[in-house]
DNA sequence: GCTGAAAATTATGCATT
DNA sequence: AATGCATAATTTTCAGC
């Protein structure tokens, strides 16, 4: 094992819990919670921000502003448009995830729409426009359960202190 | 339209801009980068979360705890035990993400992992052993580009006040 | 729904261990 | 890295518009 382990506790999971509900929670409140003394969980907090481990952000939620249609688009693109229809797609708004596939020509996208209509013209306009793209299938998403933002690391990813290496 | 129209505004939007980057950040520095009051600043934040609008919150980084594999699965479930299904699936920490697809049976799942190994348990020993549960398929995600936490709404679903209806 | 002012709470900077 | 303390800043409460 290169990478370093977690340098993460037991106070750095409950912390975690409390931010997820609110990212706004303030350290007191956090501190009275856990027991820990309230510089501490602050201090906590700025490490996990600054370290990348978490991301104190808001998230929308798309159905609150009209977006209920989602679907899955898978993608074929040309090897040597690639950066540039990625850039392309990234710029687009309607796409909320686009991940890069095994094979190196594939790519895949989940777009929201307002309504019905603006996701076929999307499908059947605006994807096949973007040079070097090819839309190879799609599924319709009629609801997401889970979701990136909800993941959490095993309860045992944070060290008990005694399961090092 | 049913809905109600989205009764956001600039404000709302810039306000949603700056949290992004840091739910942490006071409403009093965001006053001051828009130039609104303090106090309706902190209105318009709480009126958005406790909406459902936007959600505060901490996104872990799955990297920064050592899951790197990351594989998008697709399921057959058998309708009679779907609910028990899903139950359990939600119940699984290295599941990500979870949607219904279009037909009665069609379930699609990310995963992630902190080795080949524990992936390939996962398709080949976990998920067959959930009653009701088949693998239909599975991709590898090499890379994740964009993901719902970084989505926005575009810029005039946030009305200037002369787009009602 | 927006804004103001005092009181309560919280965050920050610095120093100590 | 954790913590205590003084100071600065913010949020809250209650109010009026």
């Amino acid at each position: 094992m290169a990478r370093t382990p977690a340098p993460f506790d037991e106070l750095d999971y409950q912390i975690l819990l409390a931010l997820r509900e609110n990212a706004r929670q303030p350290a007191a409140d956090i501190a009275r919670l856990t027991g820990a003394n309230e510089r501490t969980v602050r201090n906590r907090i700025d490490r996990m921000a600054e370290s990348g481990a978490i991301r104190l952000t808001s998230i929308v939620d798309p159905h609150a502003f009209g977006y209920v249609n989602t679907v899955d688009i898978f993608l074929e693109v040309d090897p040597e448009q690639e950066q540039a229809a990625i850039d392309n797609l990234l710029n687009r708004q309607e796409i909320t995830y686009l991940a890069l596939g095994q094979g190196t020509k594939e790519v895949s996208i989940e777009g929201r729409f307002k309504d019905i209509a603006e996701m076929r013209e999307f499908l059947g306009r605006v994807l096949p426009a973007v040079p070097g793209v090819h839309v190879t299938g799609y599924a319709l998403v009629p609801r997401i359960i889970r979701n990136i933002d909800s993941w959490l690391p095993k309860a045992d990813d944070f060290a008990h202190l005694d399961n090092e290496n």
